[in-house]
DNA sequence: TTGTAAGCGTTATCAC
DNA sequence: GTGATAACGCTTACAA
């Protein structure tokens, strides 16, 4: 890699008249200009952006810090972030964070070692220490609290949804399974099914779950039809978990949707390629990641922000592990 | 942040004792060593890494290209290597190529502009300029070019059991479905197959396709049946391919795989929840992730390689869409 | 319009 | 054992 001071020799001038038309900014002679930038294509030359973020104490890097890209949901939230943040030339340091703590502080640790300008992450504890008093821009993604910038989506009402429509279908008998407790949206779904379940006057029972992996899925589906054998509607906690519970039923004979209706959350695109496929309450993941790329490019160039608070709507597909019903 | 300058003050001795502390480098006296400790336990210092990185022209960043996190393939290759890489304290900063020339190298510029010191990437163009002469270490992943390191998958190998496979399953006309022609791994099992199917004398059709996108799939999956009806065994580019064919299949009234045995490539979590669940060759991606991760550093610090050509095996996973036989 | 030089936060060399 | 100080590659006053 040239340096500038390379370039400057080579087009015989001042390192700092290169970098001024490197930054075109100052005053720089057409002649003298051209002389560098033909040194600039000579040496194939591309500043360093450790010595710049050194200089500016700041660097075109942004920290994107999620629990498990494994986890199919999160795939599209990062390729929007990544998509939006690459169009005005942010580079992302990305981390796994499998809802731990420490993982969590030491990334986060280590992003301000390298100087970036801002972290989008989907923490479980957006009011934790490490956040507040992080020093720049934070955009809590698919999490919330209080007013800080976030980007997510109505869980609360996804989770009235999910028990509107499995009702409107004709389920009586309900079974949710709530999802972690500490991850905030599988709360707001739960709570969301819990109220509209109530207000309807539907029996439901609730099956309580610690993580949204494949293969724990399978032992919960399980003990799901042996702890309510006659749930005739289940509310998963995501797609992932409707899967396995779509599974157990169809290994146990049930036939979907009419002795069962299963409905998830997320939509991931797994959804639609089940047989039968999935219905599913649809979140815009790869949507909500841009809005956050967004939302944080917005937030570190100082702009005005109408709002920092950016909610998405969610919808209901209906696919087939509903019944289907008069419009 | 702190900086080291600070830690010195309030220590009451220099920089460099601050550095030769951090980096247990030189002599320094027990009680300063105190001293020092004490102020940066106080002081919350940890040493900037672009001041670090500038000064080594060095630093713990490694870049990681993928053609889409948002196959599913994909986020299990990135979590092995994240995994193994954050053991190692390095950092990896992450971008989508999209198959796309321009967006690799403009990556590996990003990359090279922020000092990162090894380059881990799935390219199809291994060969191409940007590679060679790149002046840190790379590693291809799922990708493979005559002696450069690199981490893959018995791509031939694969193709010849999956063909293997159906015909000892009974499958008499086979469609194979040929994958993206500059997809390596792609090509490498569509070849296998042909040359099992060629050597046991199964006649078999070909279907070009030219992506691994759902979307396209579900049209391919359509075209198949209508111009090879006939077929009683097909073999998919990949999973995500293979459970378009499925869901086609079954929509179309085929019994699978009584009417017809379908197997994919890749064995992404997805497959074992597909109803009835897909048969497939399997490649460890998880472990593959980790292994290259591995391979960049042993590279980078500069430690004898016994192979930098690491070839893992594939597995037949027989499930739902192949037909049982005896053993 | 251009050049000189200080400074960003480290590490390493060389005196002391 | 410890401290000055140059150097890493860049940007930006400030001078000229």
């Amino acid at each position: 890699m040239a340096t500038i001071k390379e370039v400057a020799k080579a087009a015989g001038v001042s390192v700092a008249t290169v970098s001024r038309v490197m930054n075109q900014n100052g005053y720089v002679h057409e002649d003298t200009r051209r002389k560098v930038e033909d040194a600039i294509r000579e040496l194939n030359y591309t500043p360093n952006e450790v010595a710049r973020s050194l200089y500016k104490r700041k660097s075109k890097l942004i920290g994107l810090l999620l629990p498990d890209i494994t986890n199919p949901y999160f795939p599209q939230l990062a390729r929007g972030v990544e998509d939006r943040l690459q169009e005005q030339d942010f580079r992302l340091i990305f981390g796994n964070s499998d809802e731990s703590r420490q993982k969590e502080t030491d990334y986060l640790q280590t992003f301000l070692q390298n100087n970036v300008v801002g972290v989008i992450s989907s923490t479980n504890a957006p009011d934790h220490d490490m956040y507040t008093g992080l020093g720049i821009p934070v955009v809590f993604l698919d999490r919330t609290l209080n007013d800080n910038p976030a980007v997510y989506a109505d869980g609360r009402e996804g989770g009235r949804q999910a028990a509107t429509e499995l009702v409107k279908r004709g389920s009586t008998n309900i079974t949710i399974i709530q999802g972690p407790a500490d991850v905030r949206p599988a709360m707001d779904r739960f709570h969301g099914a819990v109220e509209a379940l109530e207000s309807s006057g539907t029996s439901y029972e609730v099956l309580k779950t610690t993580s949204f992996s494949f293969t724990e899925a399978e032992g919960w589906a399980k003990e799901l039809f042996r702890r309510y054998p006659d749930s005739d509607g289940i509310i998963a906690s995501n797609d992932i978990v409707a899967s396995a519970v779509l599974q157990e039923a169809v290994g146990l004979g049930r036939r979907v949707p009419q002795d069962v209706q299963i409905i998830g959350f997320d939509d991931i695109p797994l959804s639609r390629l089940l047989i039968p496929s999935l219905s599913t309450i649809h979140q815009p993941a790869y949507e909500m990641g841009r809005e956050a790329a967004d939302l944080i490019i917005r937030l570190i160039e100082g702009q005005y922000i109408e709002s920092r608070h950016i909610q998405y709507a969610v919808e209901f597909i209906e696919r087939q592990t509903t019944r289907k019903v008069e419009s």
